[in-house]
DNA sequence: CAGCATCCCTCACGATACTG
DNA sequence: CAGTATCGTGAGGGATGCTG
């Protein structure tokens, strides 16, 4: 146990273990906060059908204020996931659209939500009796 | 494009496409959260060689204070990843130990680490870039 | 329309001191 | 050894108002 098939741009099927050394558990853990905040899974979500326009997808988030998207949106400009088009228009028009890089940083992060759709029961089961032991 | 391979319990392979509704995003950015504190997986990493007592873990990881180890400790235990042994000696001992769920957690986590190790590389690039034209 | 600037608040996290 | 209790700080995030 405790192995992933995860396909690499040759076509070939990478087996994986588990991190057993400090660096490599450091850098999952960044990479798990970098997407870990509260709203960058969301708009990497949305952007996964095809390009959005800023209010489109504030709208398709739901729940976000303008400040907290524009925050992540440069964040994911910066890193490389996402390119933002400005068409010098007025009134102004600014597509955002994901890049390959974060297109494929979709794929891990994708099997980790097929994860937690799979165990949120479990979960709950055992923060409940937890709880129950506890409270 | 777009898909990862992902081991069953029974032996199949699952094919895994990107989430496209919101409720598969909300699912996949709780989880994100969950682990995307800054200790969680260090944590889980180093209880994934075997059970570690709590001074043994801290040094593992390296770098938490007792107050975080401790609540993150709680944290995994009550969700069902970490079961928590007490020894009633003098001085007390007390082991911790990845569940069956925090083994299998570490799967699709691994995962993502393994592509941030892939792809840190493209990311710094990608920064570099923006901050050039930024800064 | 797509933002930037500002204020404010909560909470994650660290440091320190104490205990069964 | 393995915690609990308390305090202080900074970053994450929300609300509101203004602008090219």
């Amino acid at each position: 146990m405790g192995y992933c098939q995860l396909p690499t741009q040759g076509g070939t099927v990478l087996l994986l273990r588990h991190p057993h050394n400090t660096e490599d558990c450091r850098a999952t853990s960044e990479i798990l906060q970098r997407v870990g905040d509260k709203w960058t899974v969301l708009v990497v979500g949305k952007l996964g059908h095809g390009p959005l326009r800023f209010n489109e997808l504030r709208a398709a988030v739901g729940g976000i204020s303008q400040k907290m998207l524009t925050t992540t949106l440069r964040g994911l400009e910066r890193d490389g996931f996402v390119t933002r088009t400005v068409f010098p228009t007025i009134p102004p028009r600014v597509d955002y659209e994901l890049t390959e890089l974060g297109h494929e940083l979709l794929i891990p992060v994708s099997a980790l939500g097929e994860w937690a759709r799979r165990n949120t029961q479990r979960v709950r089961e055992a923060r409940e009796k937890f709880d129950g032991m506890h409270g």
